[in-house]
DNA sequence: TTTATAGATGATTTTAACTCATCTATACTA
DNA sequence: TAGTATAGATGAGTTAAAATCATCTATAAA
């Protein structure tokens, strides 16, 4: 095409205007540039787009068409470029309640300011709103999902409230709050594997099961309770010196964390906030 | 908005084609323009638009969105452009017979050849195609037209073939072939007055009317008779040497050929073709 | 009439766009 | 499984398009 999109977008400026001026105040150019794109243009046509009398302007007939079709056209593209950069300034995360609770949510401020210009925003529960754009990171089977879109494999083991004096495993019998997923495909919490490992298996232990994680741990913590569960989420809180270790070993699990298709997310912003998840859950 | 519509251009290219290359190609640009347009593109977004594979690319979700929002933008600011660059290039007229027969048609080539990339098509007859960008060229009352709509305000005189002898007004019964317009509004040919101008009321005079100015002179020349005609229409036949004119004197009449709103066609080649066709029938 | 404003026009300057040279990764070929 | 050709990325340098400035004209408002 022989024709400046520039002049078209002058011309589209001046039609809808009235006005080279005002054309110009719009475009942030002066009139000049407006007249001389216009000008090309009805060159370049073999067609005036506008009667002039004097200072006064008015759109041929000819010029009336095409306004139509440069307003129409550049709208549609404007529409669809307000909707990207809307959608490459925001990063929306959908996950499991524990997760948004105990991790995101609490560094959500951090990553914004480190970030400035990338609102982030958090959901939790059954994809509130299926639109698309929205980074679920889901929980998971480690063995079913593509190695490239783990986020974080999950370890085990057992914490409690920070004031708690180190439980006597031999002696009396312990109660311990663990989780039952409701999701039945999900491998089980790795409690036996966890007491073969740190030599416990003939132990007394009461079990108390939530179905999430996050209830169990608060709940531990409230009652001075021990609870076996994800070193991810209590990273934050052992951090904190409100949750305590007690010398055990963790165990590896089949579980993580992970988002589908990870690598087919492309706003930077989105990019950018998994590689900062990412950091923030690696040791 | 702050991204460049040459990028967009490039961008729509490249998704349309699936290649930088072949994009580049169909804008007549190297590959390294697409390149830096579109990776331009992408940091003013803040969006990856292709996937690169190392030399292979597909567009990202994002991508496909906006691929089709500046395709049928683009395609529609395009398909009016072609339009206009098409009504650009062509003049259409519609006028009389008469005026197309003797003048418009025998001198249509002499424009074109002056004016290439300008083609010209006449027709006659009850607007053939009501289709806008038509110019009509009438033949009306001039003191019921704006002035500055006409073209050529008509004289009348007689004429004759070139051999004829000059007739002898006096004597024998003389054979005059004139006009009467099939439209009644129109003011009849000023006979009379060209009589009275010439000294020749009492002459006796046998009159045959045609509804066109054509036939009439056309049968003159074909029976070597008389016809009282328009200045215009007989240019050409005088300067061919085809008619001749017998020492009288024309007679100034209220006809006129002229063009609704003529300055209201904006194409320039309109314009340049009605300036000729005024150059065509001054003196 | 005077003044202020909008636009036209031509010369000059600035900036954005394009190319060139170089490099990397991948697909094709032998 | 090198060897070659091709597509694209990247940075520096060049060019051409686009913007401005200065000047001028026509018109509307005061």
């Amino acid at each position: 095409m022989q024709v400046s999109l520039q002049a078209l977008k002058a011309f589209e400026a001046a039609a809808r205007r009235g006005s080279f001026k005002l054309a110009a105040d719009e475009l942030s150019l002066t009139p000049t540039a407006i007249s001389h794109h216009i000008s090309n243009l009805e060159g370049r046509l073999n067609v005036n787009l506008f009667h002039r009398q004097g200072r006064r302007i008015a759109l041929t007939k000819a010029g009336i068409r095409l306004a139509e079709a440069t307003s129409d056209g550049f709208r549609k593209i404007e529409n669809s470029l307000e909707e990207l950069v809307a959608v490459g300034s925001k990063v929306r995360v959908t996950t499991t309640s524990s997760l948004a609770a105990m991790i995101l949510i609490p560094s959500q401020n951090e990553f914004e300011q480190i970030n400035p210009g990338i609102s982030v925003e958090i959901s939790t529960g059954e994809s509130i709103d299926n639109q698309s754009y929205t980074i679920p990171i889901r929980f998971g089977d480690a063995t079913a999902i593509e190695a490239s879109d783990i986020i974080k494999s999950e370890s085990f083991n057992v914490f409690g409230a920070s004031g708690m004096k180190p439980p006597s495993w031999s002696n009396e019998p312990v109660t311990l709050f663990t989780t039952e997923w409701k999701n039945k495909t999900l491998p089980d919490s790795p409690l036996e594997a966890w007491l073969t490992i740190n030599g416990l298996e003939g132990s007394n232990i009461k079990l108390k099961k939530f179905d999430q994680e996050l209830f169990g741990i608060q709940q531990a913590m409230a009652e001075n309770v021990l609870v076996f569960c994800s070193t991810t989420l209590t990273k934050r809180l052992l951090e904190a010196n409100l949750l305590q270790q007690f010398g055990t070993q963790p165990v590896k699990s089949d579980l993580c964390y992970y988002v589908p298709n990870k690598r087919s997310f492309e706003t930077r912003s989105a990019v950018r906030f998994l590689d900062w998840v990412e950091g923030l859950l690696s040791p």
